[in-house]
DNA sequence: TAGATTGTTAATCGATTAACAATC
DNA sequence: TAGATTGTTAATCGATTAACAATC
């Protein structure tokens, strides 16, 4: 069941790519408050992290630093986002236009990284038409045909379950790599194509095991 | 910066958690079907898991199985239900009335489990005042009194990045011990507060790394 | 009983943290 | 130069997997 990883991701951990999107954003930060340089140290404590980690991260990629001076916080940004392949705009099409569809469709964080929603596609005729936040809403229908017209590079399923494999097939036909699933299924897919998933009912669940001091306290 | 977990918690990882979650969303489905009983191993399939790993987890709580039999589906799924203490129906509320938001508050995953939105809040006076799906969007001003009210148990952040910190205070004021965050920003609490983190910026830009590959090939 | 599967201990694997020589 | 911080190797820690006696 394993997914082997795509040959150009080798041997790094999911958790390094997450966390350079961390560093990144805090690099981001930094930058608006024109501060240049910026050591392990400093950049981990913003996050809770080890000064180690930041430092061993950043070595499955190269050497950004600057040893007894640290690291030049727009260039490492630059560095970081060139890794991660966001150093240029990334074209999003969202499938499922129902209200969570809808709010990925608009969540404007997306925007801000330089991820472009590019369309989105529905099964329903009454949302067939619409613009959302200058996005089309396109039939299901159409999106093979869509997806290689539009340059589509990441997919965001925000579906039924029932549609959740059956459009993933699809999509992964069109030669889609990326999925960002919302939707509470595993779906299956050849490897080489990569999915995340995004599960808001076991975050949600979860938290409410922690609940349980708080709540026995009461009574 | 490490949270420690609350003594209730003890020494459960959350990765545990999450797992007995998904656990008891498959023991569903195979209740559905009329399934009775299920092994570790048919259990772990249906995941993509190690057999080992589901014993293991469960074995954290006790024994739910019989040895040559396998387990029990719906006796297994109420006491997971019972761990997590979602056997009963939880009171949340959104932060935040934005496109995010009004999903969140809208998202039928959430009921299904057993979760209740019981109120939403926002600043903008035009919000204040409407009802989303049985949910009356209070004003922010408001907040302490009404958690108290509603018997709020799990708040949902949903709002801009600069106002996370200084509602997650406030929220914490009123007693809240479980947060679910979806404001890209880090939040400190104090320790015995659990803090649940949905970043969905960093899942896109994660993504986007795995490209590599499939891009490279069509240049 | 024989076969199957549990609960649990031991072995393996991987990720995080500490330590330090290299170097600005 | 002296002080600071990197990049990297080694040590630690924790989580996953394998193995198997207990038991239905």
């Amino acid at each position: 069941m394993e997914q082997p990883e795509a040959e150009s991701a080798k041997r790094i951990p999911k958790a390094v790519i997450k966390r350079l999107s961390l560093y990144s954003r805090v690099l981001q930060n930094l930058a608006m408050k024109n501060v240049t340089k910026v050591s392990s140290k400093e950049l981990s404590e913003q996050l809770g992290q080890n000064p180690a980690q930041v430092r061993k991260d950043l070595a499955y990629f190269g050497q950004f630093g600057i040893p007894g001076v640290g690291y030049y916080v727009a260039d490492l940004r630059a560095q970081i986002k060139k890794i991660l392949r966001t150093d240029r705009e990334v074209r999003v099409a969202v499938v499922g236009v129902g209200n969570l569809g809808q709010a990925l469709v608009s969540y404007t964080g997306f925007s801000r990284e330089g991820f472009r929603i590019v369309g989105a596609f529905d099964a329903d005729p009454e949302k067939v038409g619409l613009t959302l936040r200058d996005a089309p809403v396109y039939h299901i229908d159409e999106l093979e045909e869509r997806i290689r017209q539009l340059g589509v590079e990441i997919i965001v399923l925000a579906l039924p379950r029932e549609a959740a494999q059956i459009v993933a097939d699809r999509v992964v036909q069109s030669g889609i790599t990326a999925i960002l699933n919302f939707v509470p299924t595993r779906i299956v897919v050849p490897s080489g194509v990569k999915v995340h998933y995004v599960d808001l009912t076991i975050e949600m669940e979860s938290l409410a095991y922690y609940l349980k001091g708080g709540i026995r306290e009461k009574t």
